[in-house]
DNA sequence: ATAACACTTGAATAGTTGCTCAAATGTTCA
DNA sequence: TGAACATTTGAGCAACTATTCAAGTGTTAT
């Protein structure tokens, strides 16, 4: 008895530990305090320190891992570097994560 | 200067803290892995096991996790326990996740 | 009752992670 | 050049987590 698998199943398995990577990193409420601030828009690290409650240093550590993982970019002006969402991926997975969350 | 703010970047913030608890589930490769093979067929824990490589102790601590965070429900029959999804909204925030992942 | 099977649970351990503090880098301006 | 500011970096620590192993629960069949 043949079991039936469609193209989707087939690629989930293929990318299913990249997967996990990318909610391992998504799995902070630190990390995502700071993508829900700039889901609404760029920013630099003192404002966000100042937003998410948290020292500098500590706020710039959890950049770095965002960075890493390509879910923010970093712009240099002058003094300050300003960071924003490296695309759109991520608030289309919190848009379908709220879903479930909000049930 | 007012700031826009819609009603999807208000609910963000509400529901910011629960999205990262469930992405702190999902966030580890044992458990994806579960989850994508329940997401095909509901499975007993033995196996589970089996697929995922994985002695049947440790399965049984991540299904919990899992059960505990309402993402998959057991089904008792006979000896033998059959975990599935509890809804689908786990198959689609994998798919969601999938398109940043593959980019 | 008892043996065999399927699964769960608890304790112990090794590995990971987020934060803090202090020091370092890089930029602007006097 | 040197002081002030913005950010990054590294070391160290406390807290957490995934896995293993052994023991426990519950079900079926003899």
């Amino acid at each position: 008895m043949e079991k039936k698998l469609n193209k989707e199943q087939l690629e989930l398995d293929d990318y299913i530990e990249d997967m996990a990577d990318l909610f391992k990193i998504l799995g902070d409420k630190t990390r995502t305090r700071i993508l829900s601030v700039l889901i609404k828009e760029e920013m630099n690290v003192s404002n966000i320190s100042e937003l998410v409650g948290l020292p500098i240093s500590a706020i710039s550590h959890q950049l770095r891992t965002l960075r890493q993982a390509k879910l923010i970019k970093p712009k240099k002006v002058g003094k300050e570097v300003f960071y924003s969402l490296d695309d759109e991926h991520v608030s289309l997975i919190f848009k379908c994560a709220l879903e479930h969350v909000k049930e």
